[in-house]
RNA sequence: GGGCGAAUAGCUCAGCUGGUUAGAGCACCUGCCUUACACGCAGGGUGUCGGGGGUUCGAAUCCCUCUUCGCCCACCA
């Protein structure tokens, strides 16, 4: 993709441009075969262990096993990625756990296509059948995102790897479910839950997503059984599910309705006699004030026929079709709608209702209705008999973890869509109907008991009757993805050195999409299993989206292929790409027609990050060099202890930017809460160090210095090696291929050292001044600004005149230095009288140039004049401010008075700027 | 319906507890092949801080209101 490199200069040691396919393969392999990544949990502090190391752990958000890398994972596990490789430098014994999710739902979807186009279903399979085909599907295919994790430079302890249905974490996940059953906080019941027709399994809440929908209000009119010119006309947006009626509800205080309370009703179509009931529930203003009771197929209609001991007939099968749930609610079901799709049903029911004279009217309607999660299928409420579990007591300690700054969630709106959501938390349903997954560890005995077992029971723990049979269903997947704070390091085992080392964990990081789906639920099991939260920091960053602000995604086809990115860019470049643009929580826009733009910035960068290293390698040579610390202070010269000093600043920077770590305590203090984890602010930091600083003015600074043999040479040759080498460190987390390509070609390096396991930089111990080198960036500013301005020809040489003075005495030093980025020689001394341009520099050092053959006079004075009449403007308003009395009495001194000094200031170069307007011809 | 949040440059966003002449990156414009890099170098800000009102010596920042947009939740059929 690269342009050839210019043939003058193409080394066939260095060429010009990073070959970024090469290293990124070589580098992966060198540092899985060092085995860098690999947590050790004797090396930490955690009790009992006797290591030095604070643990940092990061738990992976495990991938659907059936899943290929988007570039939101790519996305996501970058960040990761960011934040372990910093830790892991910053001398933590640093744990990212990779690992996948068998995704239950999501991958027997999977198969299941694979099975129609052999035309076949799972139930001609069989259970056993089944599960054996989805197990090999997995075996063969399953996991292939750990593999092109490492391809976008993932640093993952690759040992570890978990599977939320190995042995290990089903062991888990079945300790759990018994605990829960022991404590009281499972249970079974009847209850209306969303049902997926299409994937024949109960959702929870959670994954029967609404969805706008214009739909249609359809009014009926249910006559009065012992007087049919009197009736009641109710309203619903479902008529066919009036099959399932079985009463009407008003509310109490309804006049209208009053007298009919207690009378029945002749349910059209079907023909039996259903009551009208009083319930505060039904609202008096929405449609008629009048509500169809149909308890088995809506959530809130049940509530109701509890309240009223109604009976709940079903007349939805599992697929979606009009059928009787029991025998006796046959009589229910017109021959004209059994069997029909449920949708069909609607149609032909409110045809039906038409031609029975009762259809009132039909009215269009807005409302939400539920889809599936995973097959976007209208879900269908229905009554049936599933597993819960009971969130209240268990959200209790989640909700107080969160106010009281145990864990925090960034950005901090999410804090309080957390609160909301766990205020309000309802009952999960755990059971779904499905056979992949983990099968509910409940067995019934011949007497009938059901009893919750952590092994296979060979007789009934109550009364060692035979066991019969165990429940058919398997868990919520999101049941044992909520475990992964600790099923993932070895619980239930407590002893477990892994779970002692590593949890609790650090810091989570995921996309707010999952946020009550996982991230509660983790840390309510925490809770509840281990009695703490499972990390301190919920990092929830933005969504992926096109030029169009859309999310991406295969269906609206404006994904892109992070894998595709890594070939033609870098991994790097794809890394930079990302966090470069990682505001907190800030969606990340890219633009899946122009790669070049979203990308080459990144490849850019490591290629300038290339040609730094490829220049002072060249330069440098590979004589060694002396380590900073052996450099003698006072041979530093100006811009040495300039880069010096810049570097402190950005290593402060970037820890600024990064950190805090961890809560010095068990919990966030309030003023620390929102710090840290801005990785965009942070990579630039870095970026600008290394280009802007760096390179862009240390480098051409020493350029002269390394060709003159010395001892100069030899401290600019340790300046230079120093800083880029920290410069490395602090961009290695996002660019780690070409941070590691350079840093091993630095001269010094031992064998088997590794930048990502080098000491992250930090500020120096004893810190040297170097601010005197920004008056010769001023004065080279200044210049260069000039000459644009006057449009000097590029080459021409020009002159400037300027005083000697402690001011300016840095600029004597560096004369060569001006005269080799400004093309401008500068000569102290007073300036040949006759028309000159000035440049005041914000240090107070006054440049003259003179203007004869050099500069064009007329736009030196339009300058001028512009200059003084802005400036006279502003100075009129600061007057203004000063002569108020009240800002001088009520604004703090120090404001005052720096007021004062920019007046004078200000007055002064007025005047001045008059005055040579005077003079030159104004 | 309930809750939360956001409107600042062409785009994506910083501007914290009010205090110099409102910033960054990208994009854009101009000029340069200056021997590490044209995937580069140098120069350039293109803005009634969404509208209106208020508090204040002083408001992008605090308060009210309007408008627009977004997110989460939800049992009005």
């Amino acid at each position: 993709m690269s342009e050839p490199a210019r043939p003058d200069a193409t080394s066939p040691e260095f060429p010009t441009h990073f070959d970024f396919a090469a290293a990124e393969a070589a580098i992966g392999k060198a540092w899985d075969d060092a085995g860098i990544f690999r947590a050790d949990p004797t090396r930490t502090n955690r009790a009992g262990f006797g290591g030095d190391r604070d643990p940092f752990t990061i738990l992976i958000p495990p991938p659907n096993v059936t899943a290929i890398l988007h570039v939101g994972h790519g996305l996501n596990n970058t960040v990761q990625d960011v934040l372990v490789r910093w830790r892991r430098m910053a001398g933590d014994e640093a744990l990212w756990l990779p690992g996948t999710d068998h995704a239950g739902i999501a991958t027997q979807n999977v198969v299941e296509k694979l099975l129609a186009k052999e035309g076949r279903t799972r139930f001609d399979l069989g259970r056993e059948a089944f599960v054996a085909r989805t197990e090999t599907f997995v075996a063969e295919t399953g996991g292939a995102i750990l593999g092109q994790l490492r391809a976008i430079g993932a640093s993952a302890d690759w040992s570890r790897t978990a599977y939320t249905l190995s042995p290990a974490l089903s062991r888990a996940v079945r300790e759990a479910f018994v605990r829960l059953w022991e404590k009281d906080l499972v249970y079974r019941g009847n209850r209306v839950i969303h049902w997926c027709p299409r994937c024949l399994t109960s959702l929870s809440d959670e994954e029967a997503e609404f969805h706008d929908s214009e739909g249609k209000l359809y009014h009926i009119r249910y006559p009065l059984a012992d007087d049919p010119s009197q009736g009641i006309t109710i309203a619903t947006t479902r008529p066919e599910t009036m099959l399932a009626d079985v009463a009407v509800a008003v509310h109490p205080d309804d006049a209208r309705y009053a007298k009919l309370v207690g009378k029945q009703l002749k349910l059209p179509l079907v023909g039996i006699t259903i009551p009208v009931i009083a319930d505060a529930y039904v609202e008096k203003d929405f449609g008629t004030g009048a509500l169809k009771i149909t308890p088995a197929h809506d959530a809130n209609d049940f509530e109701v026929g509890k309240r009223h001991g109604l009976a709940m007939p079903v007349v939805i099968t599992p697929t979606g079709t009009i059928g009787a749930g029991h025998p006796d609610d046959r009589r229910r079901i017109p021959a004209e709608l059994d069997g029909l799709d449920r949708f069909e049903a609607r149609k032909k029911a409110a045809a039906m209702l038409e031609a029975a004279g009762v259809l009132v009217k039909v009215e269009s309607h807005a409302n939400s209705i539920r889809r599936c999660y995973r097959c976007d299928t209208v879900v269908e409420p229905r009554l049936s008999l599933q597993w819960f579990v009971r969130m209240a007591p268990l959200a209790k300690p989640a909700l107080a973890a969160v106010q009281d700054g145990t864990v925090r969630l960034l950005p901090e709106k999410w804090e309080k869509v957390y609160i909301n959501w766990l205020e309000g938390i309802r009952d999960w349903n755990i059971s779904r109907q499905l056979w992949w997954g983990h099968r509910i560890p409940v067995f019934t005995c011949a007497n009938g008991h059901e009893v919750a077992y952590r092994d296979d029971p060979t007789a009934c723990a109550k009364c060692q009757a035979p066991i019969l049979s165990q429940d058919e269903d398997v868990f919520d997947t999101w049941f044992s993805s909520g475990l992964w704070p600790f099923s993932t390091l070895g619980w239930p085992d407590e002893e477990s050195a892994d779970l002692k080392a590593f949890f609790p964990s650090d810091v989570l990081v995921t996309a707010p999409e999952i946020l009550f789906f996982w991230v509660a639920r983790m840390i309510m099991t925490s809770y509840a299993f281990l009695g703490g939260a499972p990390f301190h920091t919920v990092y929830l960053h933005g969504t992926v989206r096109d030029m169009q602000h859309r999310k991406m995604s295969k269906s609206l086809g404006n994904g892109i292929d992070p894998l595709d990115v890594v070939e033609r860019f870098g991994a790097d470049a794809l890394r930079w790409t990302v966090i470069q643009g990682m505001g907190l929580g800030v969606d990340v826009m890219l633009d899946p027609d122009d790669l070049d733009k979203s990308f080459a910035p990144g490849r850019n960068f490591a290629t300038k990050l290339w040609n730094i290293g490829r220049f002072l390698l060249l330069q440098v040579g590979d004589d060694a060099v002396t380590p900073i610390a052996e450099v003698d202070r006072t041979a530093l010269a100006l811009a040495d202890r300039w880069v010096l000093g810049r570097l402190d600043a950005a290593v402060a920077e970037c820890d600024a930017a990064l950190g805090p770590a961890r809560p010095r305590t068990g919990k966030w203090p309030e003023q620390e809460r929102q710090l840290g984890l801005r990785l965009d602010a942070y990579a630039e930091a870095a970026r600008r160090f290394v280009w802007n600083e760096l390179a862009d003015w240390y480098v051409e600074a020493v350029k002269t210095r390394l060709q003159q043999p010395g001892a100069d040479r030899e401290v600019a040759r340790a300046v230079l090696v120093h800083v880029f080498d920290q410069g490395l460190r602090l961009l290695h987390p996002i660019m780690p291929f070409v941070t590691e390509a350079l840093w091993q070609r630095l001269p010094g390096r031992t064998p088997g050292a590794f930048v990502a396991t080098a000491p992250w930089p930090r500020p120096a111990a004893a810190p040297v001044d170097g601010s005197a080198f920004e008056i010769v960036r001023e004065a080279i500013d200044a210049i260069r600004g000039l000459r644009a301005e006057y449009a000097v020809t590029p080459g021409q040489p020009i002159r400037a005149f300027l005083t000697r003075d402690a001011r300016s005495a840095p600029l004597a030093d560096a004369a060569g230095l001006v005269q080799r980025l400004a093309r401008c020689e500068l000569t102290f001394g007073a300036a040949p009288t006759g028309a000159a341009a000035h440049a005041v520099l914000p240090s107070g050092v006054e440049l003259v140039l003179p203007l004869e053959g050099m500069v064009d006079v007329k736009k030196e004075v339009a300058r001028m004049r512009s200059e003084r009449d802005g400036l006279a403007k502003q100075l009129d308003a600061l007057r203004g401010r000063l002569a108020n009395e009240k800002f001088t009495a009520k604004a703090p001194a120090a404001v005052v008075e720096a007021e004062r000094v920019k007046e004078g200031e200000w007055t002064a170069r007025v005047a001045q700027l008059d005055a040579k307007v005077q003079e030159l011809g104004g």
